[in-house]
DNA sequence: CACGAGACCTGTTCGC
DNA sequence: TGCGAACAGGTCTCGT
């Protein structure tokens, strides 16, 4: 489910405290936990003994990943696909999903939500060991469009799924990749080294401004998953199959790239370079 | 190196 | 109405 905006939102209101609490200063009493495999590392045991007394610093967001640093070490959380964070009192009864639960001296509890079980925590006291495996932040100083045009020509992949390899650029998910590649005219299927520097500017062009609103728009919010988010309103190929370009009127095409459903406009979008 | 298939999970929606 | 299939914002591992 979150890419990079809604990750960023749920950074900025964990921080600025816009779920009633603020995160920062919470003093972390104890850990509960239900289902191990959540606990990517260390080992569950070692990772509630270490964290225990702990204070969280800050929230922060690398690519797709929550930061918490913490007095000794750092807390990452990944969403993946359902995950979400609640902060609620210790007395609200727990939900179905909510197999890591921090509790903080305050009385409040940072609950983390995983329905489909595919999200994961770590403590590390480097984290660095998952920044390096990241590409660089796509409104970060590093990614220009100089470097976005030299490493699509170091590489033959399919467009789409290199934009959404996260050793390549980190954050971006399916519906910014194909909300993204309909802005730039670029089909999903088309060879990163057979893009123009023209094309490799609007791409990067557009990956940054799609990014930017989706944070503006505080993300997507679809199916039962409201995360508070109206970038959904925007939508103008991502699940639109079948209705109207709202560039061209031609219907919009799903086709599978990379096994991941992929929308895009075939007229605004040609396989081949206009 | 690049790609496809399968795995990991639970819940909702779609089609007959 | 009921029931199985398809599908869902992500990533990892394995085989070709």
């Amino acid at each position: 489910m979150p890419e990079l905006p809604e990750v960023e939102t749920i950074a900025r209101n964990l921080r600025e405290g816009r779920l009633g609490l603020q995160v920062p200063g919470q003093v972390i009493v104890d850990i509960s936990n239900d289902w191990e495999r959540q606990i990517a590392a260390p080992d569950w045991k070692t990772f509630r003994c270490k964290l225990r007394g702990q204070t969280i610093l800050d929230v922060q967001r690398r690519g797709k990943y929550l930061v918490f640093p913490c007095t000794k070490g750092t807390l990452l959380i990944h969403l993946r696909m359902s995950g979400d964070i609640l902060l609620v009192d210790h007395q609200e009864p727990a939900g179905g999903h909510e197999h890591t639960v921090f509790h903080f001296a305050s009385g409040w509890s940072m609950r983390f939500s995983n329905t489909r079980k595919f999200g994961r925590v770590w403590y590390l006291e480097d984290p660095a060991e998952i920044y390096d495996r990241l590409g660089p932040e796509p409104l970060g100083s590093e990614f220009t469009a100089d470097w976005l045009y030299t490493e699509l020509t170091k590489r033959r992949r399919k467009i789409k799924p290199l934009l959404m390899d996260q050793t390549f650029l980190a954050g971006m998910g399916n519906i910014y990749t194909d909300e993204t590649l309909h802005r730039a005219h670029i089909h999903p299927e088309r060879t990163s080294d057979t893009l123009s520097r023209q094309e490799a500017e609007s791409l990067w062009q557009n990956i940054r401004s799609t990014i930017e609103e989706g944070i503006l728009r505080q993300g997507a919010s679809i199916d039962w998953i409201y995360r508070g988010g109206d970038f959904q309103n925007t939508f103008q190929v991502y699940r639109r199959t079948g209705l109207p370009c709202p560039t061209c009127g031609t219907p919009v095409e799903r086709i599978l790239v990379g096994q991941r459903s992929t929308h895009f406009c075939p007229k605004c979008q040609p396989e081949t370079q206009p």
